[in-house]
DNA sequence: TTTGGTTAAATTGGATACATAAATTTAGGA
DNA sequence: TCCTAAATTTATGTATCCAATTTAACCAAA
């Protein structure tokens, strides 16, 4: 029902370039480990908030410790767990203030990526697979009414289209850093597209979203830095008011578990 | 002579809170390793651009190939190293671009955060340490000329600030972000103070950046967003003006080393 | 001299064995 | 019955061992 976004998003620790859509196929025992791992967390194989002991994954992963070991470490510094005071890691805990300000953080970097894109003039090539991309949005939403797949088409091209805006920057710092603030899934350019797939105004959405895409794109050609940048930022907000809705009316949508509603006490991985 | 950033800036993944200047204290031999290696790499003691090959570090450090792992992923994922495609790490090698890209992109975050405190209220004891942490710059500004010892308060006491600002926010989720973007020496908010501690316009250039504190926080107080993002956005390119300067004269300055000059064709970590 | 191939050394990735520290459980006493 | 303390279990942190791949060195042939 709610896509997934395209693990291509999540896949920058990979050496061999896969395919994008069979994380089996990668190479290294620690990637595969890495990668299910977090499959299973925001799935909520795993319950939020408890340990993740590591004999328990050689048992189910059936690998041994030293790659298990290795993945919890990216994971951690991914933000997906947290270490615990006695060793050890636990899956982390999101409340909705930490989503909110996720991405509101992810919508101002993508908003610097547009402004520096605009300024600095943007790559001919990129600019035309970023129109390409858009084209194809449109002829997504063209009908009058999206079926299931039409949802999940548009959440593979919107991923693309974000990518797309990461290059346009020409800058490589930049682009890691996006992919970053990515890869919390609630945080991510798609996290929130398809929440109201069957709701009358989902494509209302889609629609508003993409006329953002729009021009974005057409300030980046004019190099009209500031309205690059703030538009990015408002074209963000969009998932911000999905937020609450995803949140409350489909537990069942990726990493949605990781939230929890009411009291905002446990945020104690960053102290001072 | 340059004094650089506290340490404890640094010091994210550690469990116990040190009192930050001697790392040594710090419990696992693995955050050991972490930390002496990023002063290795940042000291220039390790070739730029070279592999760390484990064993090597085994000897250097007296410690098994576990730690030294442990310690090579997290500084992987901090930035400093990169992964080699036949496997293993290399120190990563940062042009003069990505240096500029990523103060600001610090510049940018920090705005935000500032930004968002101004919206959203700032606690009250935060903002009372803020204004104690600049009535002491103004203390160490006060004198006509400043010696060695008063650039090194200040480079303490600016970072103090900085994570002060961090804290103004309120969210948790971009304290976090601030203390990973600040990782790289050279994009740290203290990253090239001091850098003309010889020159005339020394102090002229600190005494900006302080006026500029005293602007940020006051917009802060006085719930001006976006006086307080744009303000803070312009002090962070202080540090933009700087960075020239810096690489060429004082490739003795932590982590210039891993700055090279001519030539952007060596990013082939961020591909696609 | 240079190029190609074969072989040997070295290095990483993974598995396991060991030690230390934490947590839980159980037994004993108030 | 409840609290405390000790002992056992469990989990992490570290060291070493093994296998497979990569890098390098060296020799031979064009």
């Amino acid at each position: 029902m709610y896509t997934i976004l395209p693990m291509a998003q999540h896949s920058k620790t990979l050496t061999t370039a896969t395919s994008g859509y069979h994380p089996e196929e990668a190479g290294s025992q620690a990637v595969k480990v890495q990668l299910r791992l977090r499959e299973m967390i925001l799935a909520g194989e795993l319950t939020a908030g408890s340990r993740i002991t590591e004999l328990a994954m050689v048992e189910k992963l059936k690998v041994s410790r030293t790659p298990i070991r290795a993945a919890l470490i990216r994971l951690e510094q991914e933000g997906l767990l947290q270490q615990m005071p006695s060793g050890g890691f636990a899956i982390r805990q999101f409340s909705e203030a930490d989503v909110a300000d996720a991405i509101e953080l992810r919508g101002t970097i993508e908003g610097l990526a547009a402004r520096l894109a605009a300024e600095r003039g943007a790559s001919a090539e990129v600019l035309t697979q970023a129109h390409q991309c858009l084209d194809e949005i449109d002829l997504v939403l063209g009908q009058s009414v999206l079926k299931e797949e039409a949802f999940s088409t548009y959440v593979r091209l919107n991923a693309q289209f974000h990518v797309l805006l990461g290059r346009l920057s020409g800058s490589a710092v930049l682009q890691r850093e996006l992919e970053r603030v990515g890869g919390l899934p609630f945080a991510s350019p798609s996290g929130f597209v398809g929440v109201q797939a069957n709701t009358a105004k989902a494509r209302d959405m889609l629609i508003v979203g993409q006329d953002q895409h729009r021009q974005v794109l057409e300030a980046i050609a004019n190099r009209e830095g500031a309205r690059a940048e703030s538009v990015t930022r408002e074209h963000s907000r969009l998932a911000q008011r999905n937020l609450r809705d995803a949140v409350r009316q489909t537990p069942q949508l990726p990493g949605v578990h990781l939230i929890f509603l009411k009291g905002d006490s446990s945020c104690k991985n960053v102290t001072s």
